[in-house]
DNA sequence: AGATCATCTTGACGTCGTTCAGATCGGTGT
DNA sequence: ACACCGATCTGAACGACGTCAAGATGATCT
């Protein structure tokens, strides 16, 4: 009764607590923001001592790795799912790319924690590096099968590359209340972000003159 | 001889404290990152106690919001250097682009503070708002220039905020390791910069089919 | 010179990340 | 059944942080 939690399990000791802070965090984060985040708070909310979660996670880094980590595996799924519904082969780049952007709309302090992990280290998150079924993979083989076979490979990568860079600057400034007007004038919120990543070049993925 | 700083003038009581934090600040940005700017340590670095710095900000963020203030300065310079070095109409927007990006790989952390700023209010900073010679300015208004009279304003402004989205994107995750092999490929990190630009579509400014 | 007021210092409070010695408990071997 | 062991958790502590209230300091004005 003591903890607001999800866990269910408690296959040794006291209970499943790393999935527990995991799940405390992602709680805290929805609720509150990054900016409660801290180790206390989620040692709190998973209802154990502040030293506990060091038995787990060699330090906080490690406990927000954990969380960035659920973030990549839903984001992946997000994406994924955004291209099983894509309308046509052309509609494929942008329907991922609007998933990507809504997914940081609808979880933003989620998303921050997930490249702040990232910037960390100077680096992609492990699950999304060149493993299969990484985001990054998705994207890139998606582009792939749109550009057809006379692409080159370096063409098809760069094209990874950009479209991800015009995702991620979408999403962490697409919230800019200076956009508002713009939004109106177009339509809505979605109608923005289709304008904007048209606009980024999403369907070209071999390089203009 | 106590303060290791640039304070030359001291207009009134101890020295002109609020451009001395400022600078101390920027220092320990660029000496030690972002993670070593506390207030106090800015203090410290300005050599005055941890509570003089209330006397001149309201709290922490009011400190940052200035280091970040002059963050926006020196980036609209070097934008405005860029645009006046283009060789062509047609490279304005990639040499805006290109300056861009390479001041948030000279001044990381400062871009860092900079882009926090913004995100914590959900708005790009004043400096940069709608008031003339602001860099947003220059970026819509070099638009303008090269997208000649009949393109429509709604166009103009999507493709000014198209192309920050896509420079602020590439600034934060060009320096991933992951794309080191990518810009060997290409021949070197400015390259890398103005292939993944050229992608991006910095020269269309009326929307694509 | 004396009063005034912005400026700066001192000292304190609560929170944070982290460590460490010890309490606790599940599982293992006998 | 029982003693042990190692993994797990607690309690207390440390230094650093952001912030605040109260007092000292010193420039400026009359």
């Amino acid at each position: 009764m003591r903890e607001a939690a999800t866990a269910e399990i408690r296959p040794y000791h006291h209970g499943d607590l790393r999935r527990a802070l995991v799940d405390a965090a992602r709680r805290i984060l929805e609720n509150e923001g990054p900016s409660a985040l801290s180790l206390r708070a989620v040692a709190r909310e998973a209802g154990v001592s502040p030293a506990a979660p060091y038995h787990h996670f060699k330090d906080k880094g490690e406990l927000l790795d954990a969380v960035a980590h659920v973030g990549w595996d839903m984001l992946g799924e997000s994406m994924t799912g955004a291209k099983a519904r894509a309308a046509s082969l052309g509609a494929l780049m942008t329907e991922i790319g609007v998933s990507y952007v809504q997914f940081s709309q609808q979880h933003p302090a989620l998303y921050r924690v997930m490249y702040d992990c990232s910037r960390d280290k100077d680096m992609l998150p492990e699950g999304m590096q060149d493993n299969e079924d990484s985001a990054y993979c998705l994207v890139r083989e998606t582009f792939r099968k749109v550009a057809g076979p006379d692409v080159q490979e370096v063409d098809i990568e760069l094209a990874t590359v950009a479209a991800w860079c015009a995702a991620h600057g979408l999403a962490e400034m697409g919230g800019f209340k200076q956009f508002d007007p713009l939004k109106e004038g177009l339509g809505g919120e979605e109608a923005f972000l289709r304008a904007v990543l048209g606009h980024l070049g999403m369907f070209q993925p071999s390089r203009p003159a």
